[in-house]
DNA sequence: CAGAATATTGACTTTTACGTCAAAGTCAAA
DNA sequence: TTTGACTTTGACGTAAAAGTCAATATTCTG
């Protein structure tokens, strides 16, 4: 594990290209170091990123990508503000479980179809196009 | 199970705009039935509009969910095109999996960062604010 | 230290997935 | 039959998430 990154690197990396890293950035979900005005990118900010794209793969919005990365953020002091975490958290769940919910009901109507296609398969005469 | 819907009687049901509807059907996705101009929505249109809503809620684009809801339609006849359609399902599976994977990566650390919160709160004397 | 490669900021453009009118047709009830 | 609710098509607008391009720095490398 290296101690920084250039934007490049992590474009190679991630498949993603520099504007993407300045976007997120401007959007407030990464803040890499300085060197004069480059960019230097920690492993946090590497993990961060990964978080990021692991969201965009979910199809949440850089908006609600935001959520989800601040609740990895050193949890607060203040026993109000946990209890509002973890409630957040208690929602994000739901709502992820739901979405496992989604692809199940996807994957076992794909298998369906797919049994569909090897029954026809089976029944088209061998050396037939 | 009702013969026929109109496109309010969808919206209301999905919680989608009649925009949203006839934009579905201009991207082929749905292709209702008409009496005059008037669209009439069939128990199979509205199945596939619950397939495209659940394709959205996986983060899918709608050219996505269009090679997914094609699959269901009746599979072809040909040899060459059910291995393809076979081969397709295949790498949607995969995809898929990818997903929840990635789902359940996000559940873990939800997990964590909650019994940290947990933690913390635990150690806040009772009694305080 | 010159030249190539890489970075930065800023402005403008694009794509997707609709939202928002506007104008006109349709249908059902009072 | 007119009023009002609903529908249709079409045109234009918009927000999110970058892509693209230009004009400058900066930085590495031989």
């Amino acid at each position: 594990m290296r101690a920084l990154y250039t934007i490049t690197d992590l474009t190679r990396e991630f498949e993603v290209t520099t504007r993407t890293l300045r976007f997120y950035e401007q959007q407030g979900l990464i803040d890499p170091l300085r060197r004069g005005r480059t960019r230097l990118y920690r492993p946090a900010d590497r993990t961060r990123l990964n978080l990021i794209l692991r969201g965009k793969r979910l199809g949440f919005s850089l908006a609600e990508i935001r959520e989800i990365v601040d609740m990895y953020d050193a949890p607060p002091g203040e026993h109000g503000q946990l209890t509002l975490l973890v409630d957040k958290i208690a929602r994000k769940r739901t709502e992820l479980q739901a979405r496992r919910h989604d692809i199940d009901q996807t994957l076992a109507e794909l298998d369906a179809v797919e049994a569909g296609c090897r029954d026809r398969l089976a029944k088209i005469p061998k050396g037939r196009q």
